[in-house]
DNA sequence: GGGACCGAGGGTACCGCTACCATAAGAGGT
DNA sequence: ACCTCTTATGGTAGCGGTACCCTCGGTCCC
């Protein structure tokens, strides 16, 4: 043992040796835990100190490291976003009134898209949750048992978004997709259709489509009525698939009158499509779709939707969030934010 | 101080006390190293071993906590993706194509949204790089001179997309805003139309767009043209915005035969609302778009656009990222994968 | 048969920061 | 003048893994 070890530094396995917390303090002339505060709550450090480090971090160029800090503080300023998807204009609507609110109490958004697999659902809320994130935030109530027992035992805010259930984790902000839907058959029954057609894309599992499905069918089966055609589509929706799902309806059941589309991409797609064959909307066959994306109105006819409100559902929830990481107590845990019908002139 | 402090362990800062590693050891009655090893490198541990780790593994529902294995290897497996948009369905498609990659990685991907912010960007690039990610992937080649400078130091893989530029920082996978603008303005010429209007949103400083409007100024610039009109928005693109924009360049430059719109969303608004207002596309007004959007072919007129690789984009990013993590070296750091000129009806 | 070699497994010193103290220096009250 | 009460600052022990060694038993080969 004459050489082995004792230049006391070799073994030191160190790779990029970024500036560190101490490297400044050092320069500064601190403690490292008042680089700390610096950083935290700068008004704890005299001005003074606070100048001298400031002074050292530009010149060092030092970035902190949140991995230690989180480590070390067991808080990380994160809280992951979970949905399922992005093509849909949906969801970003949804994570534009997150982000705003996390943004602006300095808590970093990750986003996770599970392609509306619950799997993948669970995959990606374990691998959230060993990043010791603050608080959680996804979409739907449907989640496989493992991801539930894990979101509720981790301690953190829950807050399951855009549908409501009677049985959250723990907290939830959305709307009811049943009520959503029997609102819009009701709608359409007052209007005097009585031969109606669903068409949904299953994405593979979008369950809230299908619920708006049985809301519809509910307002349906109070009048002694069932839909008269059905259509479940496996692929994601697009103004394509809902063109294509539309003159299917009207090849295999000519007598039917409306046409409930699960969501705006399809029902335009629709509409459109039979402006291209001449079919009369809604005289010939009425129209209706949901969610109230922006292009529902911009096409002619107006497409009868329902809007939702997508935006305040993410603020809300984001909101609740950071309630709870202040430490207060939230007092809705649960919030139905409802839906409008959206009256156009396609149905 | 008869009661405080003095069972030792009651000033242990823990809060949550989750399950560690170490435990795990303990039940299978094995060091913590191979309770590691179990996790990152199966096959390197005895099967014996392995399958009493899984049974205290699944008994304890241990997970691995990120931040301690991240902050000791200063490897996180996570790559930051960092986009100035969402509710445009440009970005969702780029990042669908570099979340497959990632994820049959086995790396996570983190979503910053800079809002078309160079300041927000900067501030994300700082953020996301204190988490010490494995690689980063940054839409644009126009950032700050602090934004490059850190991602420049990072000594990780930097991939910037869409765009191409002449000295990128590492990475760059895209293709010339310019070249795609020039195309359709050689196009529009060819096609015979010379009094041509520009519209673009800046949102507030797209500078794609505006490279595209000067590629289009480039062409006519080369037949001693210039645009008879140009608009410029601040706000967010939108149909409704479109459908203002060729209001406006109508009633204000009826002479104007064709409008080019620097993205699908203000062309297809545009084209709805000339068939509102009985204006004839492209008879007497032509409009062109920029992104091929699905939408874009389902309008009647079908629009006139540019088709650009978004997927492909993301795709090959995430790749070249993965492929230097690996290790290997990547043959090419610029790529230019080019854009496809789709020719509709409406120009 | 003995030593080099190999691969599985374990000990332990870190990674960089922050919670929890301890300490020191004023401030203020009587 | 003395003592308590703040407020600003620093020391240090973790947080929970993993890199870097090291040991140990078995193989292989001369």
């Amino acid at each position: 043992m004459s050489d082995i070890g004792t230049t006391g530094q070799s073994r030191k396995r160190r790779r990029k040796s970024r500036v560190t917390a101490r490297e400044v303090a050092l320069r500064a002339g601190v403690g490292t835990m008042t680089v700390s505060r610096a950083f935290r709550n700068p008004e704890s450090v005299s001005s003074d100190l606070r100048a001298r480090i400031d002074e050292a971090v530009a010149a060092l160029g030092y970035v902190p490291n949140r991995l230690a800090g989180g480590l070390a503080s067991s808080r990380t300023g994160t809280v992951p976003v979970i949905i399922p998807s992005l093509s849909n204009n949906v969801f970003p609507d949804i994570v534009d009134g997150i982000s705003g609110v996390l943004q602006a109490h300095n808590l970093q958004m990750l986003l996770g898209n599970t392609r509306y697999s619950l799997e993948e659902e669970e995959a990606l809320a374990a691998t959230f949750l060993s990043w010791s994130p603050d608080g959680i935030i996804i979409a739907g109530t449907d989640h496989t048992e493992r991801t539930r027992a894990m979101l509720a035992s981790s301690g953190i805010p829950v807050a399951e978004i855009i549908d409501i259930a009677d049985d959250p984790i723990d907290m939830n902000i959305g709307f009811s997709h049943v009520e959503a839907g029997k609102a819009m058959g009701t709608y359409l029954l007052g209007r005097g259709y009585r031969r109606i057609a669903l068409v949904a894309p299953l994405c593979p599992r979008d369950q809230r489509a299908l619920r708006r499905l049985a809301g519809l069918r509910e307002a349906l089966a109070a009048r002694d009525l069932e839909p008269t055609a059905e259509l479940l589509y496996e692929d994601r929706s697009s103004w394509r698939l809902g063109a294509e799902a539309v003159v299917r309806v009207v090849a295999e059941r000519p007598d039917v009158d409306a046409v409930f589309f699960a969501n705006d991409d399809l029902a335009v797609g629709a509409v459109q499509e039979c402006s291209r064959r001449g079919i009369a909307v809604p005289e010939q066959l009425a129209i209706a779709g949901f969610n109230g994306l922006e292009f529902a109105s911009e096409i002619r006819p107006r497409l009868t939707t329902i809007v939702t409100p997508r935006r305040e559902i993410g603020r809300q929830a984001a909101e609740m969030v950071v309630e709870r990481l202040a430490g207060r107590a939230v007092d809705a845990l649960r919030r139905d934010l409802g839906f409008r019908l959206l009256v156009g002139e396609s149905a």
